[in-house]
DNA sequence: AGAAGTTGATATTTATAAATATCAACAATT
DNA sequence: AATTGTTGATATTTATAAATATCAACTTCT
């Protein structure tokens, strides 16, 4: 699933995410706490950060900042994202799945269990990673039209 | 495009609705300035509601003040609602149509010149009319995918 | 082994969105 | 003709979301 191997790497920290992003440590974890972001975790727990997770925080700070979208907005649009489309999910699967019923929170907040994306890791899937941005949820709702 | 006459015949003055709706005639007004409800009018300018209208402010003031979305999340949540479907565009409509690229407003708030939309009524359309509803935008997109 | 950074949880601050109020001009109702 | 309600525009208030701060326990690094 991964685009750009330099690019996905998780690399900083979250002291020199906060740097670089010009916020506070609080603020990213907040954003996780909230389900927007999805970070890399160390085996002792500690938290990694790509230059694409910069890239999202950044536009969800925009959208936040700038646009006046609440965080609960931009989880109700990211519940927007046609997942089922996206993983293939068969009518069983989207029978079983709170994500699919769901419109409040992203399906990756959920714990989706016996379904298929059970074992899929949401931070490597398409869902999550490629249509994270708002303009891009709509250009994903025009593609599966028809 | 009606449904049912009665909840939908616009009776109601904007005090009345004010007062039934146990909020100020201001709230009303600015929710119609943001674009998330458009109003019956007399000759006279002066504005009526239905009880449909009525239904729908109080789905808004619930997403406003209970699930903490705000009015710009609003929008872009209407802005996420298949038009193009619904009112079935051409490639021509949709390569001329602002409120197709965009993802920032309701399509009923744009001008919507030279498109198949320029003559119609929005408060009378089905994109306004039926699917005003968070639950429901979800719905829609799950009904046009495949 | 000690310094610097991280964790989660809770409390506090601040920035601002949502709601309300005010106004003079106009419309409707009796 | 007088009262009540409406309009649009602008200003003010208030409720709270977003951001920040604090804390003690735990990691990481030199």
């Amino acid at each position: 699933m991964l685009q750009n191997p330099e690019f996905e790497q998780p690399v900083y920290s979250i002291s020199m995410a906060a740097h670089l992003l010009s916020i506070s440590v609080h603020t990213i974890r907040m954003y996780e706490r909230e389900g927007l972001i999805i970070p890399h975790k160390k085996e002792s727990n500690q938290r990694l950060y790509s230059k694409a997770d910069l890239e999202r925080i950044q536009c969800i700070r925009r959208s936040i900042n700038e646009s006046k979208v609440s965080i609960n907005g931009i989880k109700r649009i990211y519940s927007l994202i046609p997942c089922w489309e996206i993983v293939k999910c068969s009518d069983e699967d989207k029978s079983k799945c709170e994500a699919y019923k769901g419109h409040e929170q992203p399906c990756w907040t959920y714990q989706n269990k016996s379904t298929k994306c059970e074992d899929l890791k949401c931070r490597s899937c398409d869902v999550y990673y490629k249509y994270s941005q708002c303009s891009e949820v709509k250009d994903l709702i025009k593609s599966i039209s028809r």
